[in-house]
DNA sequence: GCATTTTAATTCATATGTGAATAATGCATA
DNA sequence: TATGCATTATTCACATATGAATTAAAATGC
């Protein structure tokens, strides 16, 4: 192990690619991909959502959105619905069969998080997810003070 | 803030998300795409590597990395060697412009791991470091069990 | 020695990521 | 009200991810 193994984007993507297997295995049983049920997961619960705030909470690059919606749309399971205050902006919302398939998906989820977060206790979860979130906002920080600079 | 939000694959990604910018935009001057820096950043240490090595070590898959050498190979930045023990293996070795374009670019990478180490005290670093690390060995266990029973 | 099975790298088809550019609409203001 | 600017979704070109299949070259069994 150099350095290299221990420098941040190689530790996220390690851990992403040993619990990531577990959720596709699953999800290839549906037909679908991760980044797909993870538009469904949000959908399953909001109304309709704006292209926009899905790529914001899906993490789903807005380019990336694009197909996926239409290989959702094209099995019935979601569409796309344009605002009539607002033309520009595109409500995606879940079909009933979207919906359905959403809730028969979710328990299996459920299952390997809590595979996971069993690997840790609570305060060390806690601990974790509060060290990621400092990284994000510190990096987020750090940017700001460049930006004055330039 | 959904328990989806708290689920382990949306806060790695949310934090890769958060740190790779910067990386890319160091890279984006080399003309490098981070895969293809990862892989230089190992071959500039070491003097060859097979191709199930390098992908196991740079979390790279076999068949991106195929894709990725061939652009390296024509940018001279690295070479491939068929053994010739076992014609099988192919070694990737990185040629003496690519090692020169590794160590250019090195510090500028390390401002980046630091700044973003930063973020944590060294105990948070570390617990954060061991929680990722109990996740992986903790994952991998449970999947021997369910082979086991099957 | 020859057929079988493994192994290493690659190819293939499809889906997604990335950054730049575009089209369509809305908004501000002269 | 016509013009310039901002915003939303999309498209484009290219690079990478994923899982299955393929090729070539060992290793193994008989």
């Amino acid at each position: 192990m150099t350095g290299f193994d221990h420098t941040l984007p190689m530790l996220l993507h390690r851990t992403l690619d040993s619990v990531m297997p577990a959720f596709r295995d699953l999800f290839a049983k549906y037909n679908l991909t991760d980044q797909q049920w993870r538009v469904l997961r949000i959908l399953w619960e909001d109304e309709k959502v704006t292209s926009a705030e899905l790529s914001a909470r899906s993490l789903i690059p807005a380019p990336s959105l694009v197909g996926i919606i239409d290989r959702l749309e094209r099995r019935k399971l979601v569409a796309r619905m344009r605002s009539l205050e607002d033309r520009r902006i595109v409500y995606v919302v879940a079909t009933e069969e979207g919906r359905n398939l959403g809730g028969e998906v979710m328990p299996y989820v459920e299952d390997i998080n809590h595979r996971i977060s069993a690997c840790l206790s609570p305060a060390e979860w806690q601990a974790m997810e509060q060290a990621l979130s400092k990284i994000v906002s510190g990096v987020a920080d750090t940017e700001q003070k460049e930006k004055k600079i330039a």
